[in-house]
RNA sequence: GGAGAGGUGUCUGAGUGGUUGAAAGAGCCGGUCUCGAAAACCGGUAUCCACUUUCUGUGGAUCCAGGGUUCGAAUCCCUGCCUCUCCGCCA
């Protein structure tokens, strides 16, 4: 969410992001609502300071053991009115709230204005690809020849995207998992241990209701959301709070399965691990004071790709145009493995920084001595999506009889160094 | 799941219809005192919104949330949420 004096007070530069992003421009919808409400306001209030003044009024007399009828049933038409107003206000206040949730982020200006993949500008790439003259598989071959993923057995207890994970091939989960763990804690990151469900409070919080509903899987029964990323608990953790300036940067780390429905993907993009109803991840959140959240972003960038580095598997940063960027951010980057098995670059993280637009919705500001309290930027980064590290690392170091040399960072997790 | 109690400011905790945005204490900040510290004493200590101003000021709202009663609600009524205690169940 914007904040809304901003909006009324430089509508153009709101229109001009809006635009860039391609969505759909209400502001002019949202200034006159704005205007509605202010008016209806400075109206009722009026009236609720004649309420209480003569209230006063009315006990004083009582007090004195006069009569009060007159001004009793003088109030009572005030009492109408506020009514009337409070209700009116109400009702402009619930369109105007419901506008504001529509209106997305402003892009930061450093990023490319587009709408299309290609508009997104490869700023960075990492190792080499490699070349080989024997026959490289895709990791769902391999995983299948050497029994470490079972899919079929994931189709008959769950369902497609649900995969079983086996031998060490669940213990190359737990390897990367732990691995990821102690760099973010390397790197200062708090690890915390979320719920896995939130409520709707949450959700909307940062952002996954009211539009995005269809992503989540839902525990209608008791009203709880199945968390599709940690980023959903850990960055409500400090929701409806003022934090201490000399708090920030508040930094965390969590491992959480995510749960998405997905709804509508099919064809290559789900072959494999490619894309999952379940899957496992660490993500790396914080909250940082405005003045630094775009270092923070470029910190956040290295932390998740010194991982790649450290697994020696060769990546691309993208900086996301403002068309693929989504509603909430000012500015993204993605990772993309490559793999080599199917030729094609993978995401594995993706880092934005969401200014206040995330913090002024879920309520999280910061004070210093002296100063009014002010919203905190929110930054957030995949560190990392383990499928698609899974699917590179198979891929990227099969050899030609088909076994998997593992990672030497991983060895001391998974105390094998050789798979098949 | 059953029975009961309760949700007040940073915290503890008063307050059952009319100067209660809210007693008191603690904490915190500033000051006096001190060589310095402690103690003592004095002062300050919420957030949001509108208007006006930009040194400021005026008004409105907020005592879990939402509705209701009333001229007037922290205080009475209803609904929801949450916490605690006892019982039941249980990794």
């Amino acid at each position: 969410m914007l904040d809304l004096k901003f909006i009324r007070e430089h509508p153009d530069l709101v229109k001009e992001g809006i635009k860039k992003k391609g969505d759909v421009d209400r502001i002019d919808d949202i200034l006159k609502l704005d205007e509605e409400r202010r008016l209806i306001i400075q109206k009722v209030e009026a009236l609720k300071n004649k309420r209480n003044v003569v209230s006063e009024q009315i006990a004083e007399i009582k007090k004195a053991k006069q009569d009060a009828s007159t001004l009793i049933s003088e109030m009572n038409s005030v009492k109408e009115q506020i009514k009337d107003l409070d209700e009116n206000l109400k009702k402009i206040e619930l369109e105007l709230n419901k506008l504001m949730l529509q209106v997305p982020n402003v892009p930061h200006p450093s990023v490319p204005v587009g709408n299309k993949p290609e508009d997104n500008q490869v700023i960075f790439s990492w190792g080499k690809i490699n070349e080989v003259d024997f026959d490289l598989k895709p990791h769902w071959e391999l995983a299948e020849k050497l029994d470490i993923i079972d899919f079929e057995r994931g189709v008959k207890l769950t369902g497609a995207g649900f995969p079983l994970y086996k031998s060490e091939g669940a213990k190359l989960q737990r390897a990367l998992i732990n691995f990821f763990l102690d760099e973010a804690k390397e790197a200062g990151y708090v690890e915390v241990q979320p719920p896995l469900m939130v409520n709707a409070s949450s959700a909307i919080g940062t952002g996954q209701l009211p539009d995005k509903e269809d992503l989540m899987y839902v525990i209608e029964r008791d009203e709880l959301y199945l968390v599709p990323t940690a980023e959903v608990p850990v960055t409500n953790i400090h929701r409806d709070e003022i934090l201490s300036e000399s708090d920030l940067p508040l930094k965390y780390c969590a491992y959480t399965p995510c749960f998405r429905r997905e709804a509508g993907s099919y064809g290559k993009d789900v072959r494999g691990l490619n894309r999952l109803h379940q899957f496992d991840k660490v993500e790396l959140v914080k909250f940082v004071h405005p003045a630094t959240s775009y270092n923070e972003l470029e910190s956040l960038r290295s932390d998740a790709e010194r991982l790649l580095q450290k697994l020696n598997l060769p990546y691309r940063v993208l900086l996301m145009c403002t068309g693929d960027m989504g509603f909430t951010q000012s500015k993204k980057y993605d990772l993309e493995v490559w793999s080599t098995g199917q030729k094609r670059w993978l995401e594995v993280s993706s880092i934005s920084n969401f200014e206040a637009f995330q913090a002024r919705r879920l309520n999280v500001r910061f004070k210093s001595e002296g100063s009014k309290p002010e919203y905190v930027h929110t930054l957030n980064g995949s560190g990392l999506a383990l499928p698609r590290v899974v699917a590179a690392i198979l891929e990227n170091y099969q050899t030609p009889e088909g076994k998997i040399i593992v990672p030497k960072v991983l060895h001391k997790y998974t105390g094998f160094e050789v798979i098949g």
